[in-house]
DNA sequence: ATAATAGGTAAACAGATGATCACTTTTAAT
DNA sequence: ATTAAAAGTGATCATCTGTTTACCTATTAT
């Protein structure tokens, strides 16, 4: 699929992208046939399900103006996606409080390529170690699994946090990248507390 | 212009843009009227001259499918860069190859406001006490314009750094944030010496 | 040379589509 | 309550539009 095409072909896919981005609808068949100089329909309408059939061209039996052009170049949707900025992760699992929400970004999915992501803005210094400024956005993927060493948000007592993971026997070690600060230890069973998701990246402004 | 709508159109005039991101191209009129389970056309029709005259939609007579939403309630495109990632910052002393394309990445123009921007990947630990690590990219507004304590990147020699700027006297310093790195002096009139751009951001990937 | 494919002409058909008229019902403002 | 605008029904019309058939021409691969 996505066979190569002759240069009349091309020209016609052209074509329609051009009308498309300029009349805001595509073309109907006599509108193509027009522009290139035909008198009849019946040569655009076989080109345009044999552009269908190589895969460059949506177009729907039957329905006028139902053209769309298939662009492989234009991944741009695909690869974005828009995230919610947290200031402030609440209790209420396993929703997330968005009231606190100080605004969107729009993110490359090379970071954020999971269904669930969120941003989450950085308050204090307990990752400083790991070159976390306060400040920084986090691009967190919401999800529970995580392994030992992995940089986490997790929810202690409705009080969310960013911490080193490490599960030790009974109990899991809360470990902050900051040299003057202590690790906090949690029981395995201890009901208020939760995992919220992975940092998976940082986003900083300068 | 742009005048209130009633709830009604309001709902019309989304029905069509759903329409339209669903299926590539606008709606008839009679799919229209079907979707809100109306068995006439001419409800419909009236609304969509409603609401052309009151500037919200385009609409070409006696033409089918043509109709398109004048309030463009994606901004996407207008948040949007995509940025090239280029050559890369090597410890101490790299070269910045503009041949050495890694890739593009779509930023947030929140980062990315200014026209000429682009990436480049860190390499070395020249910035690390800014917490700028080994592997981050950074968010480069191309200009030369630069203050005391600007991160930066200059162009020495046809090698590329990351430092921090400052002018002294009749010298310029590049000051690395590394406790165990020597600042470089550059005289001010030095022909071999460029400021490329500013560091805006930092993205970061774990 | 021969055959296959792409590209094109001319004509016709059926259903899709926008437009319109007369009239009724609902909604919102005074 | 009264009234004007908005919203909707049902039917009809003219045109637009996609589709199809038969036939022709040019190009290209075998």
């Amino acid at each position: 699929m996505m066979n190569e095409l002759t240069t009349k072909q091309q020209q016609v896919l052209d074509a329609i992208r051009e009308f498309q981005s300029q009349n805001g609808y595509p073309p109907t068949i006599r509108e193509l046939a027009e522009m290139f100089g035909q008198s009849s329909t019946a040569g655009i309408h076989k080109m345009l399900n044999i552009l269908r059939d190589k895969g460059h061209l949506i177009k729907d039996d039957r329905k006028s103006r139902s053209l769309g052009i298939v662009d492989p170049h234009d991944l741009t949707a695909e690869r974005i996606r828009s995230l919610p900025i947290l200031g402030h992760v609440q209790a209420g699992m396993p929703q997330l409080a968005y009231e606190e929400k100080e605004g969107d970004l729009f993110i490359d999915s090379e970071w954020a390529g999971h269904a669930d992501s969120f941003l989450l803005r950085v308050r204090g210094l307990s990752m400083i170690d790991a070159d976390i400024r306060d400040g920084d956005i986090l691009v967190v993927q919401k999800t529970e699994n995580c392994r030992n060493g992995d940089i986490i948000i997790a929810l202690l007592d409705d009080e969310a946090t960013v911490k080193r993971f490490y599960k030790e026997h009974d109990r899991i070690r809360l470990q902050p990248e900051n040299q003057t600060m202590q690790p906090i230890y949690v029981q395995r069973d201890y009901p208020h507390f939760h995992v919220i998701g992975l940092v998976r990246g940082l986003l900083r402004k300068f």
